[in-house]
DNA sequence: TACCAGTGTGTAAGCGCTTACATTGCTTTT
DNA sequence: AAAAGCAATGTAAGCGCTTACACACTGGTA
């Protein structure tokens, strides 16, 4: 097994001192143009490539920043975390990430091993988490700025999930809905989904509804899982006549068991999803949704990260606008 | 600012040597309970955590695996990479993370990113790249695996998409259909589409149809992409009864389009797609698409990664069995 | 009692880089 | 012609870990 090379290796076959291939490399203005030529030559016969442990060893920085996200398969997070990386790549610093399942401890210990690996900041979706895990990264120095939520007293860069629900649902209930359901995705490991709900309760207290039997499905993220928990919400006692979902996936799925059962969406029945993502505009009738703006906050996810890790940031927290997209789910009740 | 903790640190604060600290945390049975307890409360105290690349220069290894991926957008990657990541993260491993919005240059600099990052292997999507690019990971002697794709001259694991495509293609081609049109990501940079519409070239030929006037439509991902590709597919001279799609999304956004413009699918015109995602399932009527088992090469190939970075590696290709799934898009032609 | 194996720790030599500082050999300047 | 300045390169001290090896102690065993 032949040992790959090193910046030493390079610098006897080129004939000079393993400084001057590491300028060559890193701000090669401070070496003269024949002898950088030479040392490239050398690195290009060789192949050789830079030992990033050492490098960031040694320079104490790694340009690599990491992120947890919950999961991947979700478009949601796809969409920005794509944006963010682009975005990253531009300023030629790397993406790291890990997905925690929705899992806290996971979520914990991918924190953890992101920040050993040297991450030089963290982007977190949500800002619920073990307030130890704060403490860790403050002790750590290493800054962590919260996305998918806007929270004034973390560095966070997102929308407002409870204002944007609520705005939502207070357009549905003008419309005359009296009997709701709710799908959602598990609250206990999700504060964006909590958040949601807690915007559909500001709603119907606001509007003077009785808020106690609010029939609310618990779920995972897919549509198959937003198809059975639109039958289990029909065979409760009280049919509603606006399902409400937590995402666009759920409410894809609730649409289409709609169907199935014979229903006609928004007549017999009105649905709405969260989101806007493109399934929303794919299905028929088009999901009303929540649009949130993902690549941009991706991209300015990417931008703040960078200038905090430069030590160059106002401390602002960032809230989009989000804005209701009406498709065809949602119409007056019809009784 | 506070520097982080060193295993120093802990070594001097619970009175012991920094060898005894590392071996607390990476060989714990080799260290009497008492003084394990102690120094592992000291570490608990101080917030410490290893430092990755000071590890990693002098472990020589990193437990990193490294993906280039051409879009995180795209479901399909989504899905086989979380599976991924799933399946290292439980042995350990991390996964970082590139992708090359389907540009060479791109990719040859992730892939050197992630080389010089120490990644103990990589996967990558795909088989068509510069030799050179083959070469270098030879020289710094990272294994590379190929998925999506199935070779036997590299390391790969996924599936025969020339074989896949020929035979929905010739499935289709025994309803009657004589105009064919064809929907596909750009062939340039992406070779599973090349291999995809070489499959439908194969069948074409085998049953006998004129070869030349074959129209294709090359476009990026994206549902409204397959539906501009639609539009142009049916201003040619020949309106085809049948428009084969490179993958589910175009197969999606041509499927609206078609619906948009009065047509019945599939009475009027049969539409196909490829990849077999959710999405596949949720439009109306269902498509009619080749089903890859992404979670399952995702899997593997966390897997075989595994294997060879341990040395244990049996050298074998996989080629995972692709399944045609009918949905209700295809039928015989109806003039 | 002297010897040994076994166990728990300490010592110290790297791992492959970066970078402050020292050195060399020119040009300029005075 | 000596002093000074400057540009190009070399020297070597780390960065924070892992781990081979050395060492000290224990409790058998001969």
């Amino acid at each position: 097994m032949t040992m790959t090379p090193t910046l030493e290796d390079v610098a006897k076959r080129a004939g000079v001192s393993t400084a001057t291939v590491s300028r060559c490399l890193n701000s090669p203005e401070k070496v003269v143009e024949e002898t950088r030529d030479r040392v490239l030559s050398v690195v290009r016969d060789l192949g050789y490539a830079p030992n990033f442990s050492a490098r960031a060893l040694a320079a104490r920085k790694t340009q690599t920043i990491g992120a947890v996200i919950p999961t991947m398969e979700n478009a949601i997070f796809a969409q920005g975390l794509q944006a963010f990386q682009e975005r990253l790549g531009q300023a030629g610093f790397m993406l790291l990430v890990a997905s925690s399942s929705y899992d806290p401890d996971i979520e914990e210990e991918q924190i953890r091993a992101l920040v050993a690996r040297g991450a030089d900041g963290l982007l977190l979706i949500g800002h619920h988490r073990d307030p130890n895990v704060y403490k860790f990264l403050e002790t750590q120095n290493v800054p962590a700025l919260l996305a998918w939520t806007y929270q004034t007293d973390r560095p966070s860069i997102g929308f407002d999930n409870h204002a944007a629900m609520q705005a939502l649902t207070e357009r549905a209930l003008q419309l005359g809905h009296k009997r709701i359901g709710v799908i959602t995705a598990p609250l206990a490991s999700n504060d964006r989904a909590r958040d949601r709900v807690s915007g559909i309760r500001a709603a119907l207290k606001a509007a003077g509804h009785p808020e106690n039997p609010l029939p609310i499905i618990e779920t995972d993220y897919g549509i198959s899982n937003g198809a059975a928990a639109f039958d289990r919400l029909m065979t409760a006692d009280l049919s509603p006549t606006l399902v409400i979902c937590g995402n666009d996936v759920l409410a894809a799925g609730a649409l289409r068991r709609a169907q199935e059962r014979g229903l006609s969406v928004p007549n017999d029945i009105s649905i709405t999803g969260f989101d806007g993502i493109e399934l929303a505009n794919l299905v028929t009738p088009r999901l009303t949704t929540v649009h949130v703006p993902h690549r941009t906050m991706g991209e300015a996810a990417a931008e703040t990260l960078i200038a905090i890790s430069q030590g160059a940031w106002t401390g602002e927290s960032l809230c989009l606008p989000t804005e209701i997209r009406f498709g065809e789910t949602l119409a007056p009740p019809s009784n």
